[in-house]
DNA sequence: GCGCAAATCCCCATAATAGGGGATACAAAT
DNA sequence: ATTTGTATCCCCTATTATGGGGATTTGCGC
């Protein structure tokens, strides 16, 4: 069954050139296109697509914010951006938004058409370089390498449980030891840490991800 | 010029088909195949490739530590892992350790050779299927929409300064209010997050990034 | 065998937090 | 005009946390 596709491009020297490719291509069936987002939402809901290309840079209401639309709507329809910048930003807000493919207004048509059915079987296209940004991003988010206080496994085992919101008591009856040594033990983490207080700890160790 | 590739999978027949398949085209140079990464790091030190090719599973050191190890050691080089696999587990934590694209082995030989391109033009080749993991890691991560506790302003701003690590006190002459004002604010804090003690108030915050 | 770190427990004293009640003032909304 | 929400303050009591000491056992490395 052919796949179901609409467009959204303010600009008809676009649309046509995506249409023409779309006709040529009997995988695909184009259900319309159309200039401008404001109803992009409602026209999603009632021409149901397999797919929609959205441009991400359009007068009046932009790609991104029809992009949360739809996808809040209709989220199992699969939306891909295209763009001709390269603005970070913009490529994350989409994502974030529920973009499922980002690609370049370079990518040939060939490679257009192989996205829109990878998109439909489950994949996710996207131009190599907005792939390295993603990834770029990615990497930074979770490689810090995290400063090393030291703790032993046992005080690793106590602030966890600190930073659950347990109170020494609890502590010492889940850990099956005194209250008098999850306090000592307390004192050396606080030593280790720098701090004074349970907040200061559980704060440390959640925002430097200690544990 | 051409672009030089190395080769670490431990499969022989996997081998000989890159091997056949870089030989033929002109613009790669494939400078060595290894059945083992144990040396990785130093092999690629000598060879100075401008791509490897990583099989994510072999015997000995696997191609995930490889990777963090060459990574390390020679940033420029790009790395591109194979794997049978869709295991996301291994995905995100080859490209934490500085992985540059990510193709399943089941990928076909016109797209490898396109991925190796890509990646030396600073593109990051993905099979469709690894990019949408990875994009669903990263919505996750970012969009999650916050449930909305009513907090008034200024108990948010309360709340900010015992996140901060301060005590009642602190936060009474930080705010120029009464010791009673704070803790009045901070019971309705409590009650409107479902928590007994500060600590759990401070978990929360940070980890459903409320502030 | 000796030192050393880790894990366990103890006491004393002070400070800080939690939960239960209030009360007043002021502005915005109905 | 009355309710509603926000911000401000107060009291009493109980529980919890912090800081300063100190002690014992166990296992590991030299």
């Amino acid at each position: 069954m052919a796949i179901k596709v609409i467009i959204f491009d303010d600009k008809l020297s676009i649309r046509e050139s995506l249409e023409l490719l779309l006709l040529t291509d009997n995988r695909f069936d184009l259900a319309g296109a159309f200039e401008h987002a404001e109803d992009a939402a409602q026209i999603a809901g009632i021409l149901n697509p397999d797919v929609i290309l959205m441009d991400i840079d359009m007068p009046g209401k932009n790609g991104i914010q029809a992009v949360a639309e739809i996808h809040k709507k209709h989220p199992h329809i699969n939306i891909i951006m295209l763009t001709v910048f390269e603005d970070s930003d913009r490529v994350f807000q989409s994502l974030r938004n529920g973009a499922n493919g980002y690609l370049l207004k370079s990518t040939e048509p060939a490679k257009l058409l192989e996205a829109l059915a990878d998109i439909h079987s489950g994949g996710a296209p996207m131009s190599p370089v907005i792939a390295r940004m993603v990834m770029h991003h990615f990497q930074i988010e979770k490689a810090q390498p995290a400063t090393d206080y030291q703790l032993t496994t046992r005080e690793k085992e106590v602030l966890k449980l600190l930073v659950d919101g347990m109170s020494y008591k609890m502590i010492a009856s889940s850990l099956e030891i005194g209250f008098e040594t999850v306090r000592s033990h307390i004192k050396k983490i606080y030593d280790k840490l720098h701090v004074q207080t349970m907040t200061e700890a559980v704060t440390k160790t959640l925002r430097e991800g200690l544990i």
